[in-house]
DNA sequence: CGCCAAGTTTGACGTGGATCAAACGGCCTC
DNA sequence: GAGGCCGTTTGATCCACGTCAAACTTGGCG
């Protein structure tokens, strides 16, 4: 795209996109904000930048100055070792954070790549621990969105420690749909942006279990998939299919 | 123990003992601080507790407000889901930060459990915020050690994820050893505080196979073992193992 | 429109670690 | 110092998932 002059037309665009009438807001920022606190924050986001399907927005390695909240798509983080092997260690879509990782040794620790092309907020670390100094709510609004960081972590440690591959398959199928539905999408019905083998590195498992997994799923009725369309028919199915015990 | 009255000689145990003049003042505090910042720090520590081998520091689901520095001793953490099945999410030892996790809902999501007799010291966390927001340095410190936080769950993660059984033991021998390390203790000989079964949940393995794993390094020199006693023979070997490409 | 590459499904077979079981060792109590 | 308990070790067997392989489906491109 050829670079526009700056226009009344581009201000307008650049304050509709402000955090402060993001669609987003309940998503990435604190709740109960007054309009004062409200315009202080839209000074977070430095820009934007838009991100194509199959692009890193970083690389582990990369040097650390921002986070990043996505506006619009999907991406996956990865981390690998030497010898090739490698872990999905997470999916994220709108209205999420990337780029935690980097704060600890100012350097990424993982790649993030788009699983779709995608937009996300630039969010320059100082300046959010700057605004944080002043506004209380941001603070502890940052603390909070990184301590669920974690907890979600121990949730993904759980899964891989002690559930069998279908169990684990379900539980990431409800979480999913549990976060589409946060979004205002339909519960039982989505896109997967992932391949079976991203899936399958997320969950510990190949990507051929994961494909019969996705199988056994619809032999049991409890989902219609078709390739990346996933339909779910019984929550239910899936959420009982977890709690068995093993054996 | 007796309650005793506030005499000075206890005065000087508190002075004794403020952060100020811990000797795990680099583990857990920001580094390069004047003596007045130092001083402002000693603020942060309420009080200190005494945990026996076996006892709780918090339980999950029990209201967060602090959280905890260990001053010494030895703690695991664990998640449990209603079916039984529970997982063991790390354990930490001196200098290290306890209840992170606790942040994101205020309330536990996890136990913290001693596994010896322990003392930790406890930071009010509205405490640590008020004085984040007036320290950028304190600040910016407690953001990279939840940031190492999550990292380090990246780790577990890519250890469930992608290690075989010995790989995983190795990895934490390793881990163990570097800890150790840092806190001036020898970093090829130490006593493992938890049990094979404990090792196992965190590992995502079972004790049988924890055991035999220690067995097989044992039979290959790499480690002497007896018991919770571990000697570590060759660091090379066990990285050698770790990188082994598998099959 | 047909070709090719990438991703997926399905089958046959192998294996690492789980499970079941029994014996052993340390440690604590009486 | 004997007895009992808890944690550990070791062996035999089993099975869930990995591995290898082949066929199929989809989408992009010349």
């Amino acid at each position: 795209m050829p670079q526009r002059i700056a226009t009344k037309k581009v201000m307008l665009e650049v304050v509709k996109t402000a955090c402060s009438n993001c669609n987003l807001r309940e998503l990435c920022m604190p709740p109960g904000l007054d309009r004062r606190e409200m315009e202080k924050l839209d000074e977070l986001v430095s820009s934007r930048r838009r991100v194509a399907r199959g692009e890193h927005l970083y690389r582990a390695g990369q040097q650390f100055d921002a986070i990043y909240a996505i506006r619009s798509g999907f991406f996956k983080t990865d981390v690998l070792i030497e010898d090739g092997r490698d872990q999905v260690t997470g999916f994220q879509m709108s209205g999420e954070l990337l780029g935690l990782d980097g704060i600890s040794t100012e350097a990424h620790s993982c790649n993030a790549v788009a699983l779709e092309d995608s937009e996300v907020c630039v969010i320059p670390f100082s300046h959010l621990e700057g605004l944080s100094r002043e506004m209380h709510t941001l603070q502890h609004h940052f603390h909070k969105v990184m301590s669920r960081e974690i907890v979600r972590d121990h949730g993904v440690m759980m899964l891989l420690g002690t559930m069998r591959a279908e169990e684990r398959l379900a539980a990431f199928l409800l979480n999913l749909s549990q976060r589409f539905t946060a979004r205002g999408y339909s519960p039982a019905e989505f896109y997967l942006r992932m391949t079976r083998d991203e899936i399958g590195s997320y969950l510990g498992l190949k990507l051929e279990t994961v494909s019969r997994a996705f199988s056994r799923f619809q032999e049991e009725g409890l989902i219609a998939v078709q390739q990346k369309y996933v339909r779910i028919l019984s929550t239910e199915g899936l959420k009982k299919l977890m709690s068995h015990q093993r054996g």
